[in-house]
Order: C-alpha cells, then sequence, then structure tokens
DNA sequence: TGAGATACCTTGACAGGCGAGGTATCTCGT
DNA sequence: ACGAGATACCTCGCCTGTCAAGGTATCTCA
C-alpha cells in the first residue's frame, strides 16, 4: 500500500517543518525518517523535497548552511527559524481543522 | 476562519461522491450542503465544483440528466454509478489512511 | 573496477483549484 | 416596471505543488 502525494499536497512544507522541529537536518536524512515514519507507505520524492527546501528558505521558515564534513557527500543543513515555529504551530492547527472537518464530509452522518 | 482548499485538493471528487451517496442531486444544492456541513469554514468554489462533475462523468463515476422543472432554473441532476460507489468507498479508506499517516507525521512523537 | 549507497540539484510536464467572466430564470420590494 | 439578489448553470486561463527524468560528486565494499 502506498499513499499518492496528491492527496498530501500542501502539507509537504508541514512534514518538513515537523522534522526540523527535532533539531537541525539535511535533505537526506529528513527523506528517510519520513520514509520510517509511514512504514514505508509514503515517500517524499527527492524533486518534491528539494523544491519544498527553497519555498521554504524563500519564505524565511528555514535557514541552510552547508556541512564542513571532512568526508563523504557533501550535506546542506537546514534549522527552522523562528518564524517556522510559529507556522508549525499554526500549521498544525489547520491540520486538525481540515482533519475534522473531512471526517464531517466524508463520513457517515 | 476559512481552510484553504489546497489542503483538501484531491478529495474535492470523494466530498462530491460523498453527497450523492445520499441520493441523486444537483450541483447547487450539493455546494450548499457542503458549505453547511462545514459550517461555512470551507466552501467549493463554483468551478472546482462544475470542473468536478465533469471529470467525475468522465471517469464514469457519476451520471447525469437535465432536469424537468416547468418553473425556474434549469437543473442538472447527478448520480452514482455502481463504479462511483465503489470509488467512494475505497476513497473513504485512503482517507482513513492519509489522516493517520498525517498524525503520524505532523503530531508530537 | 563497478555497483550501490550517500547526498545534492534542476527542468519541464501535468493536474487540480479557482478568479473572472459569462448565461438565464425567478422573486420581491419599491 | 425595474433592479437587486437568489437560483442555477458554464468555460477559459492562470497558478502552484508534485514528480519523472535527468544530472553531479563522494565513499564503501566486493
Amino acid at each position: 500500500m502506498s499513499l499518492s502525494s496528491d492527496l498530501l499536497r500542501g502539507y509537504t512544507d508541514t512534514i518538513i517543518l515537523r522534522r526540523l522541529a527535532e533539531g537541525e537536518s539535511y535533505g537526506y536524512r529528513i527523506n528517510r525518517e519520513i520514509t520510517a515514519l509511514s512504514g514505508g507507505a509514503f515517500e517524499l520524492k527527492e524533486a518534491t523535497l528539494y523544491t519544498a527546501f527553497r519555498r521554504l528558505e524563500n519564505a524565511g521558515w528555514i535557514c541552510s548552511r552547508w556541512g564542513d564534513e571532512e568526508s563523504g557527500a557533501r550535506r546542506r543543513y537546514y534549522r527552522m527559524t523562528p518564524e517556522g515555529e510559529e507556522k508549525l504551530k499554526k500549521d498544525c492547527g489547520t491540520w486538525r481543522e481540515t482533519r475534522e472537518l473531512l471526517n464531517r464530509l466524508l463520513m457517515e452522518e
């Protein structure tokens, strides 16, 4: 079973922010965490992930720095900004509302 | 408070099918029911609604007939097909899965 | 040496939502 | 009689997020 990202459209940013709430991280790791947390049912495509990073950084919700690993592939590390924390909090509230709404609209009355 | 339709993207079809599960209906009425059920928090835009009807009919999940009202504006009535009923059932299952997934990905661990 | 993992990136196509515009009928107050 | 507002339908074209497909570079291990 694998869930379509189209049904999660608009939540990508929030999912990423939620990961960054645990602390600084980087793309590849975040992606594996999401896959693991979903039990393999869902995975963010790379293009979607990196597009989202650009969007989030442009919006001022995250900021990035290049890692200084002396070996291995280079990593770009991301951190949430205070604005990002606000955004995450707000988005979680919106999710709860959306969830209740869809329950009402889709489930038996 | 008003919820963005972007967060509901992909659920429009299911919301409409769910309305038609109650029996034959028409666009304007369905739209008002959705608004009412959401307590005014959400409303399907007309362009979205009629686009969805086309999509659903092309997919064979609903079928339509023009009403024979002898007064008032003309109405186009829609009914679910057996395929539509299957689709609705499946979509409701997908919603439950998506809901659990987002709970896991967005809420505190 | 080469496969596979790690790690990043961009481009262009596609699909759904919707703003803006349109049509036509009926009711009700002035 | 006339205009506003409700009822009821429709289409065109823009915008935005997803993602397939392509790319780069490093490291490990057989």
